[in-house]
DNA sequence: CTGCTGTGAGGAATCGATTGCAGCTACGCT
DNA sequence: AGCGTAGCTGCAATCGATTCCTCACAGCAG
């Protein structure tokens, strides 16, 4: 490994001057420039990044804090912020905290100790950790979920409002008895949803029934479930707005394991893109969020906070889509 | 931010003993140590990873360079390495090169500046880049694809064997006119797929054609245009073996589109698990990878050979598995 | 010729933690 | 009493780059 002091040695020139040169600064004599140039060429230097982030007690990473890594969504999501970061000319080091606060918080830690540039992350629960993080002055951007009392910048979608659409649908196609499979209710995404689902059956002067909704857990397990115990019930639904992919994804399987027809028997709408939504067939009613788009703006959000970090945190809603497929279509 | 010497001043004691202690070094004075861990909580203390890392020359990073963070295969693979990672006390940085050796060089660059731990990477090509990890001497562990005349460790699955057992089934199931989408040559798994399809062919005294053999790009546009350029020969396949998961779901929505009814027209078999694929109608078949496997063992090699840097270079290859489905069955 | 200004170069401190080495204390043994 | 040794502690160097500050020198005006 070749140092700066090396390179000084062999262009005769002192590490100040070299320093300068690698960084562009004027004020440097053009003889001794080019003559620096050449010895970094020469000895093929490359500036150690661990000493000038300690130096200049700052790096050039961002964690991405996400709750899944398997779920499709949070890896589109991510595929957007790779793109502007790598414009930017950070890196991203991908943390996957599994919906598990003690998880968070231990990469919220090492976000902390390696002084990383700046943090998006989609909370897991209580606004803890992302107020360690604030306290700490570390850049943040919350994507996806919402903290309440907490000035960050944050990026969301539409929830209730895509919810409500999804509802609407159903209620729309016929189906009577709609039942909601939602998410932890720590979670914003989970609660706004289920809103939805709630002010579209109120909107069409449909009772909201306790006994058709039901708590997952976000996961295709989850959704298997809770759709499984939506069916032995007295009176099962004629349909499901499932609050997630990974959770519809569960629904149908329970449906077609139990040899339900779709969407006949039983109509099923879910929030978030599934990939090849379209192969599966009967093909998958959703509601789409812009997942790339999504991780885009949280990025360009935070690189506009590292370069102005007193500008007053701000909040992007993005728009949902119904993409209506055969699953509903009755 | 506190650091060490606040806390030596604190317990008015030397940073060398402070750090003594925060290291869990024996030959302390076990009230000297008491006074430290105490003023350690109380000012909150957490080292300077950027600091430690510069003194120690190595930081807790590792780089997992991956070829297509939207393919699910991958994200598979960096929850197996992870997992491994996190135990072992390293913190995961995600690179996505998609495909582009510039940019697997960038990534190459930043690894080697930030003086990470180690890399694990799918290569895109060639073995340049690698090869300037393996000469700056930091641990490389190559995965899912192999390189030629290069002693690096690496792990693979056993791809020719997986798409002889694909096409052997495809004969099996009475399929005459087979035809194979494989991906880039440059790319070892193509051409090792590509070579199993051929020898399924020859060991079943079939001739192997070469109109029905297609290199697209791995990715689900690349199988769409391969699978339409097949079909519109003037004796089309009856059955295709594609050598991915995205050229497969390519191929499937080709196939959908032009109403060619599978599997009765035509048998579809795709290497690589697909996400929900028993969902898909036709469920379909596949040969399925150990992802999460691949990424355990290869993070495992990383942490031994970060352990012992002299050990010599080892190659694991995992099994895969034939999980028949509808799509193959006439 | 003197003094002032501006430009550019280098010395040395700095970021924060680690660690080799020297020195100090206390104890034990002869 | 004197010496050796073991056990701790702290000083100071070190990792490599950045940057403040000082200084040398050239050019120019008075």
């Amino acid at each position: 490994m070749t140092t700066i002091y090396d390179v000084a040695r062999h262009a005769g020139v002192s590490a100040a001057t070299v320093s300068r040169v690698v960084n562009g600064r004027p004020n440097v004599d053009p003889v001794l420039a080019e003559r620096v140039r050449r010895a970094l060429t020469e000895l093929e230097y490359r500036p150690n990044a661990v000493a000038r982030n300690l130096r200049k007690s700052r790096t050039t990473l961002w964690a991405v804090i996400i709750s899944d890594v398997g779920n499709p969504f949070f890896t589109a999501m991510v595929r957007g912020v790779e793109d502007v970061a790598q414009k930017a000319g950070f890196s991203v080091v991908l943390c996957n905290s599994d919906e598990d606060p003690a998880k968070e918080g231990k990469y919220v830690t090492a976000a902390l100790d390696d002084q990383m540039a700046g943090v998006i992350i989609s909370p897991s629960g209580r606004a803890t950790h992302v107020n360690r993080l604030v306290d700490a002055r570390v850049p943040v951007v919350v994507i996806d979920r919402q903290l309440r009392g907490i000035a960050v910048d944050t990026v969301l979608v539409d929830n209730e409002h895509g919810a409500e659409l999804a509802t609407a649908h159903l209620i729309d196609s016929g189906y009577e008895r709609i039942a909601c499979i939602t998410g932890p209710r720590r979670l914003s995404t989970a609660v706004q949803r289920l809103r939805g689902y709630q002010r579209a059956l109120r909107g069409h002067r449909r009772a909201v029934r306790e006994e058709l909704v039901r708590y997952a857990d976000f996961r295709e397990q989850g959704g298997y479930a809770a759709m499984e115990a939506l069916l032995r019930q007295d009176s099962p639904p004629d349909a499901v707005f499932a609050a997630n992919n990974l959770m519809t994804v569960g629904a149908v399987e329970c449906l077609v394991d139990q040899g339900v027809r779709i969407p006949e028997e039983v109509g099923v709408v879910g929030f978030d893109n599934i990939p090849w939504a379209h192969l599966v067939r009967p093909s998958l009613t959703t509601v789409g969020q812009p997942t790339y788009e999504l991780g885009r703006t949280a990025a360009l959000l935070l690189a506009e906070r590292i370069a102005e970090p007193s500008r007053p945190a701000g909040s992007v809603t993005l728009h949902t889509q119904l993409h209506v497929r055969e699953s509903s279509r009755r």
